[in-house]
DNA sequence: AACTGAATTGAACTTAACTCAGGTTGATCT
DNA sequence: AGATCAACCTGAGTTAAGTTCAATTCAGTT
């Protein structure tokens, strides 16, 4: 459980707005099409000063990757700390999951379809870091969804049901929203979140 | 909606073979992470003996990706056709959906993992067709689902609700299992069969 | 002014996908 | 059997994109 320290930014750092542009050019264009090159050029460096900040362009992507489930956490946390009854923690901890900015639809993205990076090792040492780091993410962000089924469950507000299995199904499910999901599409996030919601506890509680 | 029409097989035509060896490759390792080349060898080839069969290796994995979306379709439609009852239809539809042997089991994870080639379009031409017919095998397959929603809420079965977010959700849920399972791993499929089939009908029906 | 480390660069290297021009194989026809 | 033709295959060479490296600039410190 090495945990990963954010290189603290030095007054003329690029990192952050390396990120930045790499979520959006990642986002919306694939991380296999774009160029690494494209995303210096965002920047306004040439592109061998990215190797300055990130050993390699999946590096970036393990970053991006490992800061978006922070983020995810972060959110379910801030979300439930204070609810107490079990449907509505599960209530707040979904809707909680769709405020986000045009900006964090684009790392959700990102995470979500490229999750298979996860499974094998890295050669690289900073690389392979990031990745176990996101690993451990991704099973604490599990944890989260698969504890407050345990806590319903035992309440008495949840059926028994296999709480680890229907937790990465809940998991699953909202997630499964970013793959299609466009902010500039027909569809507004509030309606989709709503009936997300209300699948959730349907799943969950009858 | 011009159909793909399969290349009728030679009789020395190693072209099942590569895919064969291709879906293992790019299932395991993953696409980006397997080489072309070792796919050649697998078959026992030299790499530029690929080609003859598939423009690139991306247009070999769009192929790949095209195939398995028939067949969730076909056995869609073959699981659901004598069912009349709606609840007693989604069951069997999602049963259906985890009968699969573990060749399938790979192709899945490796439709899952690379949707989103489906939304930008290809610069050659057979890779683009590809494309197209996948990405229109998609709202196929979508359609089955929200069609049978439909049918339920018109029948009465199922409460009403937007059946095509709902229907895509379901969806969704059915297939974010391709990302994690393994044949080798702790849950047989017939669990989380039988644990998704009750989500799904509490999901649409409660 | 000399020093230091972060930030940057141009040129060269590496790898894997891909192209090409031509060669082999074997089913089919006469 | 021998000729034919398309399907099938190959070695050598090209290309594109990620990456490395040695050398340089820049901003702040002593």
């Amino acid at each position: 459980m090495t945990r990963i320290v954010e290189p603290e930014a030095g007054p003329r750092s690029k990192r952050a707005a390396i990120l930045t542009a790499a979520v959006d050019c990642f986002g919306e264009a694939g991380f296999e099409a774009t160029k690494w090159s494209t995303v210096a050029e965002r920047v306004g460096i040439g592109q061998t000063a990215l190797y300055h900040y990130f050993e390699s362009k999946t590096h970036c992507l393990l970053t991006i990757m490992r800061l978006e489930l922070e983020r995810s956490h972060d959110r379910f946390v801030e979300a439930t700390k204070d609810v107490e009854e079990p449907v509505e923690a599960l209530r707040a901890a979904v809707r909680a999951a769709y405020v986000v900015s045009p900006h964090e639809v684009l790392q959700m993205r990102i995470l979500q379809n490229h999750m298979d990076l996860l499974s094998g090792t890295r050669k690289s040492k900073r690389e392979e870091a990031e990745r176990v780091a996101a690993r451990q993410l991704v099973q604490v962000v599990e944890r989260d969804w698969t504890n407050l089924l345990v806590k319903g469950m035992s309440q008495g507000s949840f059926p028994l049901r296999d709480a680890q299995l229907l937790g990465g199904s809940v998991l699953g499910l909202i997630v499964s929203v970013w793959r299609w999901y466009r902010p500039s599409g027909p569809t507004p996030l509030s309606e989709i979140s709503e009936l997300i919601e209300g699948a959730c506890v349907r799943m969950v509680a009858s």
